[in-house]
DNA sequence: CAAAAATTGTTTGTGTACGAATAATCCAGG
DNA sequence: CCTGGATTATTCGTACACAAACAATTTTTG
């Protein structure tokens, strides 16, 4: 904990965002239960859920998700029949992605529950540091410029 | 952005943490120069610089490290010559780590403007909000009881 | 002390992350 | 209209992240 100048890991935001991070993927898992499910999928399935039909690249961006990333988020997805992909008609370069019958079932089933992962995560905080943690994390996400 | 029911992945903890954990990591990049050096990289090598010697596996848990994640950062900072790897001569299954004196050059270097990166990211924060961020921030990244 | 349990480091396999390069396609300015 | 520039999706390469299984040890316990 201690260090020889006053530059202490503990302390850094960089390391205390992927501790965080790495303890609510511990209670993602934990709460989405014996869906084989990982946070990526999630946040893609559910904005899927939101559009009904997207492009990757698009679908990407909305998710905060490198082009090459998505690709093997939505090939896994692709290939366990939870969305479907088909050309865009009027622009031959993207690939038009929806969910399948099945996605939006697994989907519905599990958005109920969604809320509460990120209140098992925030848990340790009483209900003003929620709001107040969410409200500053917010600004922190924030890339650049964003917009939709 | 809108959502058929309440659940809005822009306002889930997950979501945000990892977008903010994204920020971070472009800011570290920008800020770490032309050293070659990831995050987890630099964290090995400020632990080790306060430790002197360390075991692998010890190291990880002070770093937050998983042992097979700490076994692939340390070979790569081992073939880089920034750390050196030696038995324990009182625990055969153990390596002891230590810097190299080039390893010991570079992060005295590179802790002095580490500060910064910290800064950089809670920049767009007021002071007041940055401390309660990383107050807040460090009560969600305990796992579980934690000491040493 | 000897068998069982725990630790240390390694390897394997899957899934993010993301820079960089590429082919196919679209689009805008001249 | 047509050529240079942007966009879309894919692939490659490197680096986390972590579960699971292993061999070599150490430690604990009956």
């Amino acid at each position: 904990m201690a260090a020889k100048d006053g530059y202490i890991l503990e302390r850094q935001a960089g390391h205390l965002l992927r501790r965080a991070h790495q303890r609510h993927s511990a209670i993602f898992q934990e709460n989405i239960g014996d869906v084989q499910l990982t946070p990526l999928q999630f946040a893609a399935l559910v904005k899927l859920r939101d559009l009904n039909e997207v492009s990757q690249n698009h679908l990407g961006r909305l998710t905060a998700m490198d082009a090459a990333t998505m690709q093997g988020v939505i090939k896994r997805l692709a290939s366990r029949g939870l969305i479907e992909r088909r050309p865009d008609p009027n622009d031959r370069r993207r690939l038009i992605l929806s969910l399948s019958d099945e996605g939006q079932a697994l989907i519905n089933a599990l958005v109920s529950n969604g809320g509460g992962i990120t209140a098992q995560t925030l848990a340790p905080l009483s209900a003003a540091e929620q709001k107040t943690f969410l409200d500053l994390l917010t600004k922190l996400a924030q890339l650049n410029g964003e917009a939709e």
